[in-house]
DNA sequence: ATGGGCATGTAACGAGTTACATGATTTT
DNA sequence: AAAATCATGTAACTCGTTACATGCCCAT
């Protein structure tokens, strides 16, 4: 496939490719393998796509002329691909950017699911499953924490999105407590949880 | 397709089908179109689906047995179908709730994406989308709580997942108003927004 | 020498979306 | 008379996933 001719409508991507595109415009030459764990980094407030995926988006910007492709040949198997940013990327980046309305986030919290059905299940495995989410939601926590100290001080941007992360995780945590403590009373006695402070 | 026999293995349904199953566990007889507006309801912690799924996942588990179908001959025009949840579905449904291992949330947030890419946009454009966003959610909040009101007592457990999403859309207005806050500084000055309280 | 990280890829699949079409009934 | 709501459905599409395959290089 021949990349696009220069001077036409900025194609619009799916979002993947924009995240894609977006980890390559710190200007960095990368390869498949390097955007996957870049991109895990995102997990912690953008789902992070499948590995297959990422080599799929390379494939279809690249078509695009978004990016560049450098090819390192190796014996016995596939060329090793390094990929970078195009002016042409560039600016198809910055316009998504700037102009493309952002949407509302989407979630979807299996464990808040389970809950709202919870006239089905025995409450031990209604605590059971905010235990273990408890559990999973301090452990990101101190990933992000990590992440945070690893990222240093050279990115501000990502790092007020971790910070943002945090406190989404601390009242996660905050919430599965109160919700807990709200299991234990008999349905009819039960309070509001308010939201502390 | 004729109904799956009983005794057989529980079939993995995609987690949509599951949401309409849980949905109809109640006990009611809905149609589509109903069921469509409860699970608008839980969008607020686990995304709606689209209506022609609502439909699709219907003639699924139909075609499964987990539920069935009585409809009402309607002149010009598709009969109009009536839902309830059979024993099989129940069973289905209550095992896929005690025993299906429970995932960890997803969270697609484009607001928190398009500030991690900062470096690429003018400080107004940031400040506008978190400012939108900050506005989204107050609107969330003031729903969720219309909601409670018209939920009542009778629904205890969506009831506690309310209070769960009231305390969530409070830690984001929070945090994007931190965030807020800290993009005013200038970014060597930045200090970590910390989790207020 | 065994296992884990690096590195790229293919194939099959399906869930879910968007857009469209139709038309009755109720509300304004 | 018009608009919103009720109500069901089809068709085309594609994003994204899972599972698999290959093989190098490095550490223990």
């Amino acid at each position: 496939m021949s990349p696009d001719q220069p001077g036409q409508s900025p194609p619009d991507l799916p979002a993947t490719s924009y995240v894609v595109l977006g980890l390559l415009s710190f200007g960095r030459e990368l390869t498949g393998y390097d955007l996957r764990k870049w991109a895990m980094n995102l997990r912690f407030f953008y789902w992070s796509p499948a590995q297959s995926q990422i080599y799929t988006e390379l494939r279809r910007l690249r078509s695009h002329g978004l990016v560049c492709e450098r090819t390192e040949p190796q014996r016995r198997r596939p060329d090793k691909r390094y990929y970078r940013i195009t002016p042409a990327g560039l600016a198809a980046f910055d316009a998504w950017l700037i102009e493309e309305p952002v949407a509302p986030p989407t979630l979807k919290h299996p464990v808040a699911l389970r809950l709202f059905f919870g006239h089905r299940a025995a409450p031990e495995r209604l605590r059971s499953a905010l235990t273990s989410y408890l559990e999973w939601a301090r452990a990101q926590t101190t990933d992000l924490a990590e992440l945070r100290a690893a990222l240093g001080a050279d990115f501000p941007y990502p790092d007020l999105v971790a910070a943002w992360g945090e406190q989404h995780y601390a009242a996660e945590i905050a919430a599965a407590e109160a919700t807990l403590t709200a299991l234990d009373q008999p349905p009819d006695h039960r309070a509001t949880p308010d939201t502390p402070g």
